[in-house]
DNA sequence: CATGAATGAGCATTCATTCAT
DNA sequence: AATGAATGAATGCTCATTCAT
């Protein structure tokens, strides 16, 4: 019995050592190039090896997708501090998402990319992975949205599309940062994404100086 | 004389049917599935043929990302009535950007996705080009918005960090509506974006009912 | 009838001018390695155009070396003066074979070496046509050296064997020749390899200083 | 330890294996047209099982020759008897040299063949691969002369023509041989090398019977 | 369980050859 | 007669996957 739950959480273990290997592995050189050599040397094992844990590439790439989604949905769930207005709480997520995002920007980019990309064509099983965290993303967020937000403070629009350009903002925003060169935190972002967000371009009734 | 306009002519009418023939393979199987049988089968060609007219794989795919990056870019160069206030020549010119981005949504999808998921690896020369196309359309971007909006329009916002944001919101909502049932034309979405952008979700100062 | 034989007479030129074309291409990027184009491009055609001359890239190789042959046995027929003793005989002959071989040093050199990889390998057309080339070669200086040296001259050994030598040290020296910096003719070579081939190296009974 | 000894000896073997059958290979079809099929098909592997071995068809080709190469110079470096003059230490050597030529026959024809057929056009790196490898021969050979003989032996000529001519003697010679019915063993031909390599076909001052 | 080795399925690319114009 | 275009057959090489040890 001991045995077998031992044994278990060593496989358990070993999953997650490889698809953090993996996640690195994709980032460095790419979701389409990682070959199961790559992610192998990431992880130090050899190729045949992670056939013991992983049925196929496949297999692998499902989980970490999976696990990468997880990450991103957990957020939602820690504790917020009561009492904050929904622009406080907004900032507070997205503070925490941008940390996450930066943390795992690499894979992230590639994450919204490939899903996007391989999803719109009905191609692979891989195109399917990735939508379908996507969406779950994208209900999270929605959710999130619907449950924090009052009537009045998304002014009717839909969460769901809201959700979707906000995914798409940090997205781009996110290409920005990897461009430059001093890397400040991702995080520095958020005011600027909250602001956009609330108030778009026309800022609040009384602008001063803002970003740059 | 003659023939050799028109061999020139013929040449040209080829490239462009095969890159359209690579623009439809790619979106079909994915930007990094797409072998030269694809595309080929898609042009009507046998693979071998497509060396008449491209070097190599990776020209028809510099040729092609060019292609509707300039595709893109030709937009800002339309007329536009003039005597429109700032918002008004922004929604006009989105809608034609959508409208092209629908044409092209698989695609430009693609196009953004695989950008950003290779440029950011030091990958390969698909990358490069990626990359390369990718910042000319945004500076594109940014340059119009500098060049039409007033001060105080953009709220003293950086154009280019504008511009990558609108980027990502379209991306997002592209997202959605290749997910919609009723394929609605895309370009629906243009009065939302243009809403967002300019006001947030806060809208403005006196809302009456908004979408949905 | 005139019309048919200016026909065939252009025909005829046609068919030189490839050959030679083909010598050039087959010299500049060897023997394996050159194409029809290559050889189009020499000669002033397209590679499709060859084939109005031509039945195929074996027979251009073919025709091509059993031009390079007949010219070397036509050699043998040049008038030689007489009361020449035999040994004055062979290094006017060799003078002259230098002479051309130095003009076709490249292609020389390829024959020789196709010749013998391809036709000790019972491999291809090819092959044969060399190797069917060759041995007229030989034959035809064994033939010469059997009519013009005395029984005496060369000391019972076997013309046959003779000539192959023969042809194995010029091609040693060719190679030699080839390496050189300043291109002196080849046929500065003749008095050593007639020395050699008359006495070895133990040179005449006395011997002043030689070469170097 | 004695687990990766193991492996390493195995490697080596499969190495030397897939040369042995490269060599095979090589002579069978042609230096040039071997394919890596047929290579494979000769080790008893799939052409992609090779690359297990070898980082590519160049490095097998560049192993292969180094070993013949390396195979031929050891003969060099053999003992030899001493109180031999320098003809017997020559005839000596050569006949080692030939029974080596005659066991390699195939690929050492095509070895001297390719080597300067591709390396006197600029062409490839399989060209300098031979030529390296054949100008070390040559190094070899005439370094031994220079060792062995006295000032006298070799009447002034330079080390390295002769070594070049010996080449090609043996070479002329080598493809008679191949050319015979019977197959006498190569090495019959020492004899006959010798006295011409030594006097030419004047022979000495008081010829008897000679060969044939 | 870990792995070295083996392999089938592909992929981009080349080339001799054919054919309609 | 000359050629641009098209193509089938290869070729060197890669990679996910299997399997014996």
């Amino acid at each position: 019995m001991k045995a077998g739950q031992r044994r278990e959480r060593e496989i358990a273990h070993a999953r997650t050592d490889i698809l953090e290997a993996a996640i690195r592995a994709f980032a460095r050189v790419g979701l389409n190039n990682a070959t199961m050599q790559d992610i192998a040397r990431e992880a130090g094992y050899t190729a045949a090896s992670l056939y013991t844990y992983f049925k196929s590439k496949q297999e692998i790439v499902d989980a970490m997708v999976t696990l990468l989604t997880d990450e991103y949905i957990r957020v939602f769930d820690e504790p917020i501090p009561s009492a904050l207005s929904f622009r406080q709480r907004f900032e507070l997520v997205l503070q925490r998402q941008l940390e996450l995002a930066e943390k795992r920007h690499n894979i992230f980019v590639g994450f919204l990319s490939d899903h996007t990309n391989e999803s719109m064509c009905a191609s692979d099983e891989t195109g399917r992975a990735f939508h379908d965290n996507f969406e779950r993303r994208i209900e999270r967020l929605a959710a999130w949205l619907k449950a924090n937000a009052g009537a009045d403070d998304i002014g009717g629009h839909a969460p769901d599309l809201l959700a979707r350009m906000l995914f798409g903002m940090a997205f781009g925003l996110l290409h920005r940062w990897g461009a430059e060169d001093k890397h400040a935190p991702f995080v520095k972002y958020a005011p600027i994404i909250t602001e956009l967000f609330f108030h778009g371009i026309s800022g609040k009734t009384k602008p001063g100086a803002r970003k740059k």
